[in-house]
DNA sequence: GCTATAATGTTATGATGTAACATATCATAA
DNA sequence: TTATGATATGTTACATCATAACATTATAGC
């Protein structure tokens, strides 16, 4: 399947899945997420903005960006990279499996993200050893900067 | 011992080894880890231009604090926060042990922020079982967000 | 269709961070 | 000791990230 038809597919799916819980996945909104799905990499909002007015042909000020970005933060198809300032697709937007909290392994050197599960087993062990200390964790997210595989490679 | 003798102590004790590896503590720069030291919280640059205009009586633009930031971020002396562009004095300074890689309890309630050493183990577990993956780390400095003991109590 | 609510537009501004070049200070070698 | 090069700081401008405040438009449900 082509990337451009599975990311059609993923569309598909969030409209009917938005559809049925009542969130209003407008045509901005869907093509915010469309723009993030068809990205390789972590994209700025003002990234956004330029490739909205590109692909889009439309412009859209970063305010409502912005906005858009928190909607589809708010549904969880979209994740915000704290440690760099940017957004992207959730990964598993078509898995039917329960998301669980993600982990980011981003590249300093090509800027790819990977979205991973890390074992629950050691996530579960790293949360106790932190709530030992009687703080609570609000989110499990980490973003752990280095080097990808094939950046490692040519180094 | 009072908390301005303390960090007298520690200012001594950095600027003694700063004499000995070569790194050139200026005033302006002790002034600022001062200012970290003092403070229970971590701060933004433009926090430190402010608390610098009123404690040191003599001003000092942006541009300069982000220059003895990364002085003392190279030094070691002080972290950074990525994810809330925030910096604090390192916990461990006056430490004779080797440093260990710093991970933060942020308190997303009160702002306080706790540098803790995780087990030993359940770091490399986790830095083994990413580097599983093929992606190497460049750094394993994690920022935790949550609520701290005292914070959960008063919910 | 009317009305309340949600979404988006528009403008301005706050907050974080850096580039580029000028000046001052310091270490050290002639 | 002063000339010189390197390091540190000053200064200005600007890039980048994000939100406040208020106007306008679109939508859902009566």
């Amino acid at each position: 399947m082509t990337t451009i038809n599975k990311i059609e597919r993923i569309l598909k799916k969030v409209e009917h899945d938005c559809l049925q819980s009542g969130l209003r996945l407008t045509k901005k909104r869907r093509n915010v997420l469309q723009i993030l799905l068809q990205e390789q990499e972590p994209l700025s909002a003002y990234d956004i903005v330029e490739r909205y007015k590109i692909t889009m042909a439309e412009s859209l000020s970063a305010m409502s960006v912005y906005r858009m970005l928190d909607f589809l933060l708010a549904a969880g198809l979209v994740h915000k990279l704290e440690t760099t300032n940017q957004y992207l697709a959730c990964s598993h937007i078509i898995c039917e499996h329960q998301h669980q909290i993600p982990q980011f392994l981003i590249c300093d050197q090509c800027h790819k993200v990977e979205e991973v599960g890390l074992c629950k087993q050691l996530l579960d062990e790293l949360k106790a050893s932190i709530e030992n200390t009687g703080f609570s964790l609000l989110s499990q997210q980490l973003e752990l900067h280095g080097l990808c595989a094939h950046c490692k490679k040519q180094e």
